[in-house]
DNA sequence: CTGTTAGCGCATTCAT
DNA sequence: ATGAATGCGCTAACAG
């Protein structure tokens, strides 16, 4: 069916070897012969065949990424990314959808090891960490979004804690002592960090903390329509929601809208992570963005490092973050505008807003 | 590293070849062996390395979906359902993204080829049929949402003349007789159908076609923008706009809100392609649903039969059409509530509307 | 610098 | 029903 290198030695009159050694560029054969055999493999049409080429070497020059959906956002955001970069380096993308199922991770994990994929970069669900561990050994992975606690495995993460300070503080410089905060479930990375930046933002602002204005829950619409009513039916309502779980967004919208409650004037609204429509939704709704892209980006650069040490020494930082960043829009609006920021809220510091800055962080 | 069939067959003591024949379920082994042997390679461990078993057969267990991004939200659903229905059959997904950009897909093209993929599902940029052609004598391959008008692919299309028409005619009904068309390029599949659907319910009603109130584009926010400013700035602006283009969305929306256009009192407006968020959106955002789920199940469909058959007979039935369905929301109103609907405008015949039907049509 | 040889792990033909 | 032998296409020791 199609030309192999023993078709093109054969036409060169050269061996199999001389030709595999002279297309892959060792630089073991002649200039001449380098360059005639390239040649003649482009006149026939040669191309490698990647699974024969794997048999031997054992790679396959597929890298897999492991997210829990495509509605999200920002897995939308990174496989594209993802995608995009292996394919110049030659790779191609296995792309699994996991759903944030231990089990079906556990399947899919055990697949593409099966594959001999060369990389693997994974959103965690936490709930596999042995066996993560244990493909480790085999091959390189990197943990994205989420760490697995139970490994030890090279992660990169976004700056929650502090995204989440950012944009609580927002919204206490307008004014807001009430806020209500809907969130991601306890036992995930984010959901926690995403919990401790709001926590000492308002500890800084002197707010006491009330457990009545917080809502932790699954990451689905209905934990943000729960959540709306809870917080909506309590006697002192919040004048301000930070809505800190993704995909609880729409939920919320839900029971702003049945509610009629005008945003901001009746409520102010804070969302996490950007997506496409917020910046064209009439109010446009502020957000703390997570930085999908950087995110993407830093998780390919560490996993490629990896792939190419080869289980080397690695450099011992196992932890990356990459800085959230505050983008106000109309959500949000100034309350109370007699009284001035409290003094006790520190002026933002410069670094705080760079998405850009990527720092490496041993924790 | 991993264990391998010999292991297996050594500490079965027998031979390699009997261990290949009793785990492959060939039924050429004695039920007794069969099983014996597939309990130790079970608590061996074993599994099968596809790289090996597809350099012996020509198979990866790989399958192709190549699409242009995961913006938009029909490719997303198309992915997820592929990925899900592709796994369960033991099948990996190999997601490319091609950016609708013909040098892109003839390059994803040739190094999936290379992979030796067990088939592909395509949107085509429609700019590769020669190569696509070629192709398709090695592996399986549909076509989907877009026909390649340069091969004879089987193709599965979603009924875009019935739902452009379906979706006119109910602008009309409630009254509109001036309704904007923004709608895909014209060399696309579904830039054309559109129209045509179009321009049919208009014919129906006895409504003349005015070119100044179709702006055809390409498929981005700006098209949008564009189309929905040159619509509104005309003496004589729609009363109604039906954007048949799903990613131009964004940009009308733009343009309304920076207008303050009220939808649906001054303006009516009607999608293409349904969103999660355009049923949260104020006002909820009325669709034509284009069936991206049972575009991709019926796509995965006819790729298996394929896959099966071997390039035996197939049926001679070239194009699918899935079945198009009118969601209303409130972003439509009626007006001009004196003049009801025209007797010209024919009841809506029940099989429209299902989106379940999914009828093979010869084209 | 090049040719010869030997597998990578598996499926399969040919014997038995 | 099973074993021995062969080769898929390629890379890499090992010789020259």
């Amino acid at each position: 069916m199609s030309v192999t290198l023993k078709d093109v030695a054969h036409a060169a009159r050269v061996s199999i070897s001389t030709a595999s050694r002279a297309l892959t560029g060792t630089g073991l054969t002649s200039e001449r012969t380098q360059q005639r055999l390239t040649r003649i493999a482009r006149e026939l049409g040669y191309r490698p065949n990647p699974i024969a080429r794997g048999l031997k070497t054992g790679q396959s020059r597929l890298v897999a990424l492991l997210v829990h959906n495509l509605t999200n956002a920002s897995f939308q955001v990174m496989a594209e990314v993802v995608q995009a970069r292996l394919k110049a380096l030659g790779y191609q993308m296995l792309l699994c959808i996991g759903g944030d199922d231990p089990k079906q991770e556990s399947d899919t994990l055990t697949t593409l090891v099966d594959h001999r994929i060369d990389g693997l970069i994974v959103v965690p669900t936490g709930k596999n960490g042995p066996q993560l561990k244990a493909l480790a050994k085999d091959v390189p992975i990197v943990c994205l979004v989420r760490r697995d606690d139970a490994t030890d495995l090279e992660t990169v993460l976004a700056d929650d804690p502090q995204g989440a300070y950012l944009g609580t503080r927002h919204l206490i410089e307008l004014g807001h002592r009430r806020i209500g905060l809907i969130v991601g479930r306890q036992d995930t990375t984010s959901g926690r960090e995403r919990l401790s930046g709001y926590v000492r933002a308002l500890r800084e602002a002197d707010i006491a903390k009330d457990d009545t204005l917080i809502h932790a829950g699954h990451f689905e619409p209905e934990t943000g329509a729960t959540g709306a009513r809870k917080l909506l039916d309590l006697s002192r309502p919040p004048s301000a929601i930070f809505v800190a779980n993704h995909e609880a967004t729409l939920g919320v919208l839900r029971v702003t809208s049945e509610r009629n409650i005008a945003i901001p004037d009746d409520l102010s609204l804070l969302c996490y992570e950007d997506m496409p429509w917020f910046e064209w939704h009439r109010p446009a709704i502020s957000i703390v963005d997570n930085g999908a892209r950087d995110l993407a980006n830093l998780a390919v650069d560490r996993l490629l490092q990896r792939m190419d040490a080869k289980g080397n020494g690695n450099d011992g930082v196992r932890e990356y973050r990459v800085g959230a960043r505050l983008i106000k829009r109309d959500s949000c609006r100034q309350i109370d505008p007699a009284s001035k920021p409290k003094p006790s809220i520190p002026k933002s510091k410069s670094s705080a807003a760079k998405s850009s800055a990527v720092k490496p962080a041993k924790v």
